[in-house]
DNA sequence: CTTTGTGCAAACACTTTGCAAGTCC
DNA sequence: GGACTTGCAAAGTGTTTGCACAAAG
């Protein structure tokens, strides 16, 4: 294996870095795989990123981009969510627990300010002796471009 | 279809009258599969479903189960949401608005009052200009029980 | 009697798995 | 060299669709 470090961003190396510590390897594929993932910024499916993959390797198979995502997500480097249409959405974590708000009608995606829902997380756990373990809400509105 | 109105409960006419209002017929085995989501009240996957609904109709079909779902999501008689297996659930909506917290460890259920989410909801509508059109949060977390 | 819905079967899409060959350390 | 990973092909799951027949209004 080549070793391209060329294009590599702080937060690359570091999930390389998870890769390592798990024992796992830093194989080509699961590089161009985070790469695809990094590409499309936000919250993708899985088909966007094989799609995206071939486009950086196109002898990469679908059945690798499955195992390497179910392993980002194992390692914490990838969340999965939903977006509106139900499917399965994958995207890397950030340093910090984040949170979206995103418009049914453009797409439209705003990361909240973390203040706002640590309140309401703090409500809820006074209130139903829970802990919220989610670091990753996302809430449906309808923008203000969009209503009106 | 004989005319068994027997056992319905309030909700179930409201539904049904729904049915009515779009010009969709009431079949037996709209009946029957709402009858299945009733019986499982809470969040139930597509095969639950399927399987209650056999229980008490042998001939119904995977696809029309699939049809009916589609057809109560789209009239608002059914609200579609994730659970922790990234599965598709489904649910009866009720009158009102409402919200769940649910333990990732024993899977306990509870229902959020409302005016915890309603303050996080005002909270980002006039923070982001986000009119919030969620009416069915989901928030993971862990129960008392289940840490300690 | 017209329109809508159903069951069946087949197609389709998405995801997982076993295994031999290849790659990383 | 040895353990891990990949591509391939095939199987498994879940979902959708076309069509002839059945049921609802």
């Amino acid at each position: 294996m080549q070793e391209d470090y060329g294009t590599m961003t702080h937060n690359k190396l570091n999930y390389l870095e998870k890769l390592h510590e798990n024992g796992s390897r830093i194989t080509r594929q699961r590089q161009v795989i985070l790469d695809a993932i990094c590409q499309a910024d936000g919250h993708t499916t899985v088909g966007e990123i094989y799609y995206r993959s071939r486009k950086l390797d196109v002898s990469i198979d679908r059945s690798t981009v499955y195992r390497s995502l179910d392993l980002f997500v194992k390692l914490g480097i990838v969340i999965v969510a939903e977006n509106i249409n139900g499917e399965r959405t994958y995207e890397l974590v950030k340093e910090c627990p984040h949170h979206h708000l995103i418009c049914t009608i453009c797409g439209n995606d705003v990361e909240i300010e973390n203040k706002a829902v640590d309140d309401f997380y703090m409500q809820l756990s006074s209130e139903y002796k829970y802990e919220i373990t989610m670091d990753h809400l996302i809430v449906f509105g309808v923008c203000s471009n969009c209503f009106g």
